[in-house]
DNA sequence: GGTGTTTCTAAAAACATTTTCATATTATGC
DNA sequence: GCATAATATGAAAATGTTTTTAGAAACACC
């Protein structure tokens, strides 16, 4: 009942010609004459004859496989990211591994280990928010497997490259666009620091506020450790009832961003006009929530396309056996700030 | 400067034994002596050994690798399936390869073909939209590849094991809840019909009408093809301009609901009084619109790691050369009604 | 001391492919 | 008609494992 796969062998046994021949004769190598290939190509048709790849993997040295790592993938923008590595890698000819760290260095760190067990032709990563040891990766560069890092990069890691978001560009333009609509008492909910990003988004504000003579007022500085919604309304909750409560509040991701509107809607606080949010990500959420949430557009999409060009570059580099090594890159993908009304005051253009 | 990749062979020079030798002392096996046992385990700790998995699926004709269908990514559903799939084939030593057909069914026959080509052990697929012929599957299962379909099943397939959401009943809960409230004029709009799931919901929207003595209007009836909030946006603009005008929608995803909101609102009819709407899927987004969308929340994790237990246990009955044959199965996964305030007229207990 | 058993290790085959090298046949040039 | 070149194919090695089979050495039993 079930079917034996078709090997090379059993193609050159039934036309009485070596496997050599088979091999040569399907990729159409010109030493074959054009009657065998044509005679091979179309029994290998009729028996519907697929190559084992795994074999091709073992003698060529090369899975035509690259790995990705990604810490969390029931996320929108995560989710673009691979929809854009699979869109790239596919029409390039290879296939994709996925693993999800899960946000956990020890998770991170077996994950490298089975992708290299596999051996993947190429790792790509962004860093789980808990990872702040390099060791993993600086192995596997040692081995000669390319790796890019993108969004949460590893600038720790020397060679290799990097796709990442201009964050501090993104939050800096929130801030001023909050300050330009007259907001002066603003809060910001930050992420885990482990990761660059949210480094860079933290940095930003602060360095806004300065650059436009706001004093820091770290009572309106909180940092959240699992980016909930939760989180985001206990947060805001926190604040309202302080004094000053501050009239912009300015979190790390869109879907924080909501949990403090829901505490601030609750509370009677009328947004944007008692007090702005941002948020940060541009989930579908946020066009449609009410009212709708001003955010930073990041292209999730272009940025795994980016990051597999990069590292399928760098793989087909290594194969190609040249002398020069590989130039690697790090390459800065542009924001967008979305306005849209929870942080508007003033008549704006609404994009 | 590249450190070369250790193999087997390394360590059984550098001992002085056999690969034959390392490879059992490696698993532990109790032909090798322990003293032997100990000094391999030390050399390969040392080197840090890692084997290859690509000849080890060679020799043993088993990749540890299954292979995952998906018709889009970027969608919070089939996200969490994901997250389902790579939860439990981690825990059993299953690495993920992942496809994404992009709703095509020329796209989907490659990734089936491409999978097969890699030796993956087994391949877990959701069919999309396109699909109405299963040539591509009935192919792998003749050569004892194991499949096991999830959400868009595929009905038609002999001998494999499926997971399926109860769409009928989720959608005739919808329909009653609607009914209760006093909708009379209830409007739905459903998918592409190739997938079992869309035929279900529109199925049950159509036997709950009937079951409740109401009349079946075509006009209430549109089917979407994208499945895209614009969609909803635009039928529902048509229905606002028709006499009477349906005094709820049903839609196939809250996504098109949502659009169907946008342009009600547009309109100035009050959402619930004036009309009611219903999606399906609870994504994030429905419990942040306003008013918060009632909608049915399927359980995609739990599907992920369903589907994902059925197939490895398939395989590791295969591999287990038993005599009878793979008993399949068919589970069908509860969905819940989750109501908020889009759909309720009188008093009720929200969720 | 020969026979049989146990304990440990090695040799070799197998998995499906690719590629180097060799070889046989035919064609070309003088 | 002979040397050389071109053409077409095959044999064999190689990729890194696992596993079957075999075999050597040590030991027990009569």
């Amino acid at each position: 009942m079930k079917a034996k796969q078709i090997t090379l062998a059993d193609l050159a046994k039934e036309l009485g010609v070596s496997p050599a021949t088979v091999s040569r004769a399907l990729k159409n190598h010109p030493d074959i004459s054009i009657q065998t290939r044509k005679k091979v190509q179309e029994l290998a048709d009729k028996l519907h004859y697929r190559p084992n790849s795994i074999a091709q993997g073992l003698r060529k040295q090369e899975s035509k496989v690259i790995g990705v790592i990604i810490p969390e993938i029931v996320h929108h923008f995560f989710s673009s990211v691979i929809s854009g590595i699979m869109e790239y890698a596919y029409q390039a000819g290879y296939r994709v591994m996925l693993c999800q760290s899960m946000e956990s260095l020890a998770k991170e760190k077996e994950d490298v280990e089975a992708l290299f067990s596999s051996r993947v032709d190429g790792i790509l990563i962004s860093l789980a928010n808990e990872t702040n040891n390099y060791a993993h990766l600086e192995e596997m560069r040692n081995y000669g497997l390319p790796i890019v890092s993108f969004d949460k990069v590893c600038q720790k890691l020397e060679n290799h490259s990097m796709v990442m978001i201009d964050d501090y560009e993104g939050a800096y333009n929130v801030v001023t666009h909050l300050i330009e609509q007259g907001y002066r008492r603003i809060a910001h909910i930050h992420g885990p620091l482990n990761p660059i990003t949210s480094q860079n988004r933290l940095k930003a504000y602060l360095d806004a506020l300065k650059d436009h003579d706001l004093s820091q007022n770290d009572d309106y500085i909180m940092g959240c450790k699992q980016v909930t919604q939760e989180e985001g309304y206990i947060f805001a909750k926190k604040w309202i009832q302080q004094q000053p409560i501050p009239d912009a509040i300015f979190a790390v991701t869109d879907l924080v961003a909501i949990g403090a509107m829901v505490a601030l809607k609750e509370a009677g606080l009328k947004i944007p006009d008692d007090i702005a949010v941002v948020g940060y990500s541009d989930w579908a959420m946020a066009s449609v929530v009410e009212p709708a949430l001003t955010t930073v557009a990041q292209p999730g999409f272009e940025m795994g396309k980016l990051a597999t060009s990069l590292l399928i570059d760098e793989i087909k580099h290594l194969h190609s056996d040249q002398e020069i090594p590989y130039q690697h890159h790090t390459e800065v993908l542009k924001t967008q700030l979305k306005i849209r009304k929870s942080s508007v005051r003033k008549p704006i253009l609404v994009s």
